[in-house]
RNA sequence: CUGGAUGUGGCGCAGUUGGUAGCGCACCUGGUUAGGGACCAGGAGGUCGAAGGUUCAAGUCCUUUCAUCCAGACCA
C-alpha cells in the first residue's frame, strides 16, 4: 500500500510546480518569498482554523489580538529569545511617503523617521508579555489562556511555498500559570490537541515528542513537537508547544501575589501551528494526479459532472443532480455541480482530481436510462456505478472510507520507512534514503551537532509515545551509553 | 553574503557563424464534438529584464546593473 518514493518527489519544488500550482492553492507573490493563497487554498485553511479553534476553546482558551508592530526596545528584554528568533525581521523606520522632488513616483519622507523603530512581529511573545503583566496581579487572575490568529513576518533568506514563506498565517497560543506543573500540563495538553487534529482531521500520522535542547525554541525549557513524514521520506515539524518556565516572566517582570501573600513569577507556555500545515497536507497525501484532500478538510466534498449532448439531456441530468445535492446537503456534505457548458467531462474529471475533491459523481444519458450514477473516489481512483436509490448514503459512507484510507495509507507509508539503526556507517547511507531512523543518542549537543554536520540529519524528537524506544544501547556516533532511542531524519 | 544557472507574448520555451522574432499551451471567432485533459479553420497578442557600448545592422558580441531560481548559513 505504501507509495514508493518517485524521482519527481525527491525535489519538493519540482513537485510543487507539478502539483500544487495546478491545484490552484497558491501562487508566488511579487513580494519576495510571500504567497498569494487562492480562494480554494484559503478555504482549506479556514476549515483547519475552525476545527482547531473549537478544540482550543474546549480547553478554556480564548482568542485575542495584539498589535502587528512591536517597539524595538521590547526585543532587548529577552536576550536568549532574541538571539534565537528575532534576527531576520522586517523593521519599520519611517511613517510617511512624499512625492519624489527629483522626478516621478514617491520616496520615503526623511522627516518622517520614527523615534524608535518598530518590528513587524516575527512572533508575539514580547508584546503579549508586555501587555499580560498588567493583567496579572493576583493568583486569582491566573491562568490566562489566550490565543491569536494572525500573520507574522520572518525575513528568511530562503523561502519555500507553504513550508517557509516570508509572511505566513498562524495561531499562537500564550498562557500564564501559577505553577510549573500546571504550565507543563498545558503544554502537553496542547501538543495532544495538535496530534489529534493532525491524525483525525488532516489524516496525518504524527509522532509526539520532545525536542532536543539544541532544537528547542529559544527561551523554552521544553519544546514538544508533532513530527510528520512526507512522501519523500523527509520529516516535517508540523506544530510545537513550548513550556517556557519562568524565563519570559522574569524578563518582562510578570509577577503575582500568591495565596500566602508572596510574590512569584508566572509559569508560561506558548504553542502554534501555521499554514505550513497546508504544505504537510500536500506533501503527505498528493499523488501524480494532484492533490488528495481528506474529506473533513475538503472545501468541496462531492463534485458532480454532467455528461450530455443535447439541451434536453443537460437539463435532465442537472435536475437529477439537484435532487442528489439536496439529499447530500441535508447530511452536511458540501456539493459542487460543475455545470460549465464549455468544458468536456474528461477535462473536468482531471481538473477536480488535481484539486483533490474526494468524491466525484458523473451522470449521463446512459445512467438516466438505467437509473444509476457513477461514483468515483479520489484516493483510490476507483469508479463504481450504483443505483440512484440511496446514493446519498452511499456517498456519505465513501467519504468516511476515504478519510480513513488516506490516514491508513500515510501511516503504512510512515511505518515502512521507520527503522532502527545501530551502525554509524549504515546510518550515513540509510539516512540519505529518507525516512526516520531510531537510534541511540548520548544526550549531548556535541554529538547531535556532529551528526548534523556530517549528514544534515537532526534529532526530530525524543518520542513520548508510538514506538518502543526505551531500551539500553550505545550512541550511534559516540558509542557512549544511552537509555533510549530518538528519531533522526532529514527535515524540511 | 558565497557558489551555479536563468531572464524573449498570460504560462512554458526555441532562436545557428549578428541580418529586422518564432513554437506549444492558454485566449478570441466559427463549426464539428462530448462516459478520462477534443478536433479543424481563422484571429489577436512581444520596443527580447534594464542602461550603456561595438556595428551599416544586436534577442545574439562587450560593460554595468536589476530580478528570479537552485545549493549553503537561518527557520514554523
Amino acid at each position: 500500500m505504501a507509495k514508493e518514493i518517485t524521482p519527481r518527489q525527491e525535489n519538493y519544488s519540482q513537485w510543487y510546480n507539478d502539483i500544487v500550482v495546478k491545484a490552484d492553492l497558491a501562487e508566488q507573490s511579487a513580494v519576495r518569498g510571500c504567497m498569494v493563497i487562492k480562494p480554494y487554498g484559503y478555504a482549506i485553511w479556514e476549515k483547519m482554523q475552525s476545527v482547531l479553534d473549537k478544540a482550543f476553546k474546549e480547553t478554556g482558551v480564548q482568542n485575542a489580538y495584539f498589535p502587528l508592530f512591536i517597539p524595538k526596545s521590547f526585543f532587548s528584554r529577552e536576550a536568549e529569545h532574541v538571539a534565537g528568533v528575532a534576527k531576520e525581521c522586517a523593521v519599520v523606520t519611517h511613517h510617511r511617503l512624499m512625492n519624489n522632488p527629483d522626478g516621478k513616483g514617491v520616496v520615503v519622507d526623511p522627516d518622517a523617521k520614527l523615534e524608535e523603530e518598530l518590528i513587524v512581529r516575527p512572533t508575539s511573545e514580547t508584546i503579549i508579555w508586555s501587555v499580560d503583566k498588567n493583567w496579572i496581579k493576583s493568583w486569582r487572575d491566573l491562568p490566562i489562556l489566550c490565543n491569536q490568529w494572525c500573520n507574522v513576518v520572518r525575513w528568511e533568506m530562503r523561502t519555500r511555498p507553504f513550508l517557509r514563506t516570508a509572511e505566513f498565517l498562524w495561531q499562537e497560543g500564550h498562557t500564564a500559570h501559577a505553577t510549573a506543573e500546571e504550565a507543563e500540563a498545558k503544554a502537553k495538553q496542547m501538543v495532544e490537541v495538535y496530534a489529534k487534529f493532525a491524525r483525525e482531521t488532516m489524516a496525518l500520522p504524527v509522532i509526539v515528542g520532545h525536542k532536543s535542547p539544541n532544537e528547542r525554541f529559544a527561551g523554552a525549557l521544553d519544546t514538544l513537537t508533532i513530527e510528520a513524514m512526507m512522501q519523500d521520506g523527509k520529516a516535517l515539524q508540523a506544530g510545537t508547544s513550548h513550556f517556557l518556565g519562568q524565563n519570559f516572566a522574569k524578563s518582562f517582570d510578570v509577577q503575582f501575589a500568591d495565596k500566602d501573600g508572596g510574590l512569584q513569577y508566572v509559569w508560561a507556555t506558548s504553542w502554534g501551528v501555521s499554514t505550513r500545515l497546508m504544505g504537510a497536507l500536500i506533501m503527505a497525501h498528493s499523488d501524480d494526479n494532484g492533490l488528495v484532500l481528506p474529506p473533513v478538510l475538503a472545501p468541496i466534498q462531492v463534485v458532480m459532472v454532467p455528461i450530455y449532448k443535447t439541451d434536453e439531456e443537460r437539463s435532465a441530468v442537472l435536475g437529477q443532480f439537484e435532487t442528489i445535492k439536496k439529499a447530500l446537503e441535508a447530511k452536511g456534505i458540501s456539493v459542487k455541480i460543475d455545470d460549465r457548458d464549455t468544458l468536456r467531462p474528461g477535462f473536468k474529471f482531471a481538473e477536480w482530481e488535481v484539486k483533490g475533491v474526494p468524491v466525484r459523481v458523473a451522470l449521463g444519458a446512459r445512467d438516466l436510462a438505467a437509473g444509476t450514477v457513477e461514483v468515483a473516489r479520489r484516493d483510490t481512483l476507483e469508479k463504481e456505478t450504483v443505483s440512484l436509490e440511496g446514493v446519498d448514503a452511499f456517498i456519505e459512507d465513501i467519504l468516511a472510507k476515504v478519510q480513513k484510507n488516506i490516514y491508513d495509507k500515510a501511516l503504512a507509508f510512515r511505518n515502512s520507512h521507520i527503522r532502527k539503526c545501530d551502525d554509524w556507517e549504515e546510518f550515513k547511507t540509510e539516512i540519505q534514503k529518507g525516512g526516520f531512523l531510531l537510534c541511540h543518542w548520548d544526550g549531548t549537543t556535541e554529538t547531535e551537532q556532529a551528526i548534523k554536520d556530517e549528514t544534515k540529519a537532526t534529532i526530530r524528537c525524543i518520542p513520548v509515545d508510538s514506538c518502543v524506544c526505551e531500551e539500553e544501547g550505545r550512541d550511534i556516533y559516540s558509542g557512549k551509553p544511552s537509555s533510549r532511542r530518538v528519531v533522526f531524519a532529514i527535515a524540511y
